[in-house]
DNA sequence: ACTAAATAATAAATGTTATTCAATTATTAT
DNA sequence: ATAATAATTGAATAACATTTATTATTTAGT
């Protein structure tokens, strides 16, 4: 292994690090020597990458989040109909969760709440997740595959809100079962959410609100 | 004021500097020395009180959720129907929320996502309100106002995942909008969810499961 | 192959901040 | 008023992130 080959298997094997530790002990816990320990490096050794220990914290999502979505991207153009691509989109979203169960807790218990991290360049990975699912709810829509009097926002919110609860719950109890037994369950529950019935041109209140609530 | 009275006084005043500034810095980068200046304390006498910085912090929501607990106990007793009953539930839930943005700053970026908080005491009375919300799925599937053929487990996650997920964005956006704004598009969606249609004996497709979804 | 420059790597030094402790002041009870 | 107890704090300690100065290793020119 030649120098700069080296240098980034180094820099890889410090993430490596750092993503089991604060996964194990939040990042408050987790000391800088603890992890160039980890990594067969000495303390200021990670400092020649990462500036500080919240940018070696920064640094974790941005190679996981481009994987998965140019994952994401690739499989989507195979699949047809809004509701299907939504489909793929969430349950590759869950296997990679579930696959890497270290950066997720990295992900989702420390990074994802940090009004500092939402700020950085790390974060547009994230966003750039997000668009796929907007864009799916988008041709949904359109192809009258979803409802289209609820605002798309509040639909996100309740796919995503869901998914990430129920993950994070996961995480919280220990991984205690297979987090893909959960996907089915939840996709079906978003599905009574979001996706149109039919046309039943005898049936009237299958196209439209028909519910009153008393106040 | 006397004696114990002062005490406890004082004691309040240190949690509300704590949830002033951590809600503001994050755990990170709030100082017991910042926390007590605020509060009028030295930074000693933070340490009579609360046994750590982060016992500082798990004491916070405790009040809080007592609070919060009693008050949706109370109202709920006055309303009749399941549905009535979670719309209420969550209405001042949200309310609290964003009457109280600090507090809710501290417990959904800061401390829901914290495994030792999880495996606190202080963590029983959020379990608590967990506990009402599930009372009323009960209730409505029991009395045939909620669908009975989804694990209610899933149906709570998607209820609280979407409200906290809106609200989490709402605090990282910086509250730039009235919060309550959100609760009746997301309420909304939520009982598209949850809210079995009125009986319809002519029209069969209403009470049971009729989508099919291409593999 | 040899050496100068550049780069990689580290041990030790520094500074910040949580936490503890010993000392001081205030309050209460007799 | 005085002893006893509780409240309060300034100063000491220790852990840990970060910097600095120094040493080892690699690279490139001759």
């Amino acid at each position: 292994m030649t120098g700069p080959e080296k240098t980034e298997a180094r820099k890889s094997k410090i993430l490596e690090a750092a993503t089991k530790i604060f996964s194990e002990k939040g990042f408050q816990d987790a000391t800088i020597s603890e992890i160039a320990k980890a990594a067969g490096a000495s303390d200021a050794f990670v400092y020649e990458y990462f500036s500080t220990k919240e940018n070696l914290l920064f640094s974790i999502p941005r190679e996981h989040m481009q994987k998965l979505f140019e994952n994401i991207e690739f499989h989507l153009k195979l699949i047809r109909g809004a509701v299907n691509k939504l489909h793929a989109t969430l349950y590759m979203q869950l296997i990679y969760y579930s696959e890497h169960p270290e950066f997720t807790a990295v992900l989702l218990l420390i990074l994802k709440h940090n009004r500092k991290f939402i700020n950085t360049d790390a974060h547009k990975e994230i966003r750039d997740y997000l668009k796929i699912v907007d864009r799916c709810l988008k041709e949904g829509v359109e192809s009258g595959e979803i409802y289209a009097d609820i605002d798309p926002y509040y639909l996100r919110a309740t796919l995503i809100g869901s998914l990430e609860h129920i993950v994070i719950n996961w995480l919280l109890r220990g991984k205690p079962e297979n987090l893909m037994d959960a996907f089915e369950p939840m996709f079906e529950v978003c599905l009574k959410l979001i996706q149109k019935k039919p046309e039943t041109p005898n049936c009237p209140l299958l196209s439209q609100k028909n519910v009153e609530q008393e106040p």
